[in-house]
DNA sequence: CCCCCCCC
């Protein structure tokens, strides 16, 4: 049976108890955040006593609503702090919990636990492991170095160890409240993050102070609740300095963490909602040349596409802008991970870095060294499908199957595009608008490959680039000579494209058939192409 | 006290 920590209970309740303390859980409930994120109450056993003032920290609500931390399931608590509240009564956040038991593994309750009785003599505050003794010396102030997971906005004096790990440029506003400039920034430590920011005299004060990746002693500010509609900071208060916060740089910062990042997967973009602020990484498959457009609001922007493909298989466009777009990289198919990407319904699903996002090119993350692994070894002979839809040129071929993968993997059923070289052994014009001859509307073919045909249908822009003449021209040939307008046709047979086509269940007169457009044509690429066909034997000879 | 998030 598994031993817990007896006396644990009272060294945590007393202030004086460490981690790695192995516990039973007792009972768990949701308790109303208000506005913000639910919050979990914890009742846990050392075997000798229950303690029911236990808080799961934000970070850690997946475990409750994953249903991992059920009743009698046995913890190693990794990390904590102990915040007092105003009545003196103690509060344990857990910041980091290991379940070593699942609740279905253990008979049931361990020992005959009763509840502690509080019996709170001393009023030191713990902050777990280290000793007060051993805290790090705070400059110019007597206030204890804390977790930024126990800061709130009933608690003034306190001072936070953390590492900047995003800064804005100084931004400037006019409204009717007023005007004024501002920057802000992301702070993490061990425990947590936050997003700080600076207006005014606090901008001449700290801006310039402050430097990416340094780690700075953060005293004093105001705290309120976060707007989780601009931000993926996983912290539900945000942070204004005022006129009595320091920023002090900090020198011995090797403990102090570079950056939290919750990972989605890019196949579960498809289950996010529109808007969502969401971190990924990924490797960078393909890339376009950086653009230079205007926007609505006639501001000058660059902007260049990438696509990302993790372990999923998946693959997303991403959009850098500015600065991020002109300098990308792409050699060497770089991993990529931004931080607070938005997530965007365009194409069916892509994502855009915006003003608070993180780029990071091939971080020191445990997760880039998997991914560079799983690529290098097996990902990089993967075609991928992506989840962006791209009309017209540009964002890369993806999504290349064989005409019989089309009808097996019955793509038609989902509305998908797909990618691939065929060969167009016959071509009919079945439709010149009548009432406008410059428009080359519906042309059908059927295109085939080494094991299908499919008839699909092209509209202008496709059509123009199969026949090699523009549709004023076809129109006018019709009506003159219709020999030398039958000739552009038979010219446009048994000539080989690659095709990208959206295929889609179209229902007419309660009859389904699925339906085939052309949504771009191109020459093929023979040594692009040359390197597909390897890449398939090889896949075929591996198999 | 900001919160701009651009383009196809």
């Amino acid at each position: 049976m598994t031993k817990l920590s007896e006396g644990a209970i009272e060294a945590l309740s007393n202030g004086t108890g460490g981690n790695d303390a192995v516990l039973q859980l007792v009972n768990i409930r949701k308790i109303d955040g208000g506005s913000g994120l639910p919050r979990f109450r914890v009742m846990m056993s050392d075997g000798l006593h229950t303690l029911s003032s236990f808080m799961l920290s934000t970070q850690l609500n997946f475990m409750a609503e994953e249903n991992r931390l059920a009743p009698n399931c046995v913890c190693i608590l990794k990390k904590h702090v102990t915040n007092i509240l105003k009545d003196k009564r103690r509060v344990v956040i857990i910041l980091e919990m290991e379940v070593i038991k699942s609740a279905e593994d253990v008979a049931g309750r361990i020992g005959e636990p009763t509840p502690y009785t509080e019996g709170n003599k001393g009023f030191n505050r713990d902050f777990g492991k280290k000793a007060p003794s051993a805290m790090p010396s705070t400059p110019g102030d007597n206030s204890k170095v804390v977790p930024i997971a126990s800061l709130n906005p009933y608690q003034s004096k306190w001072t936070i160890r953390a590492r900047v790990t995003n800064k804005s440029s100084i931004r400037t506003w006019s409204n009717s409240r007023g005007d004024g400039k501002l920057f802000s920034m992301e702070i993490v430590d061990e425990s947590g993050e936050i997003r700080v920011t600076g207006f005014n005299q606090e901008v001449d004060k700290f801006f310039s102070l402050v430097e990416v990746g340094k780690v700075y002693y953060v005293s004093k500010g105001s705290l309120k609740i976060a707007n989780k509609q601009y931000t993926s900071v996983k912290n539900d208060y945000e942070m204004t300095l005022n006129g009595e916060s320091s920023i002090i740089p900090c020198e011995d910062d090797c403990d102090v963490p570079v950056m939290q990042c919750d990972f989605v997967s890019i196949g579960d973009l498809e289950n996010r909602e529109k808007d969502a602020i969401v971190d990924v990484i990924g490797v960078c498959k393909s890339v376009d040349e950086v653009t230079r457009l205007t926007t609505k609001s006639n501001r000058e922007v660059s902007k260049r596409t990438l696509n990302l493909m993790d372990m999923s298989g998946k693959l997303v466009t991403v959009t850098l802008w500015g600065e991020e777009a002109e300098k990308f990289e792409a050699s060497g198919q770089p991993i990529v991970a931004i931080k607070g990407a938005k997530l965007s319904d365009f194409g069916g699903r892509s994502l855009s870095a915006s003003f608070s996002s993180t780029l990071m090119i091939n971080p020191d993350i445990p997760e880039a060294y998997k991914l560079r692994g799983w690529y290098d070894k097996e990902g990089h002979a993967m075609d991928g499908q992506s989840l962006t839809e791209v009309k017209g040129s540009g964002g890369g071929l993806t999504n290349w199957k064989t005409l019989s993968d089309v009808k097996t993997e019955h793509l038609g059923h989902g509305d998908k595009v797909y990618t691939a070289v065929t060969f167009i052994p016959y071509l009919s014009i079945q439709q010149i608008l009548p009432t406008n001859k410059d428009n080359l509307n519906t042309s059908t073919l059927i295109y085939i490959d080494y094991a299908d045909n499919q008839w699909v249908t092209c509209f202008q822009e496709s059509a123009e680039a199969i026949l090699g003449q523009n549709a004023a021209y076809l129109g006018q040939l019709k009506d003159s000579n219709e020999a030398a307008f039958d000739e552009v046709f038979q010219q446009a047979n048994f000539n080989t494209f690659v095709f990208r086509s959206r295929v889609k269940l179209e229902t007419y007169n309660d009859e389904s058939r699925i339906k085939a457009t052309v949504m771009d044509v191109k020459p093929v690429d023979h040594k692009d192409y040359s390197k597909r066909l390897i890449m398939n034997i090889r896949k075929l000879a591996a198999q």
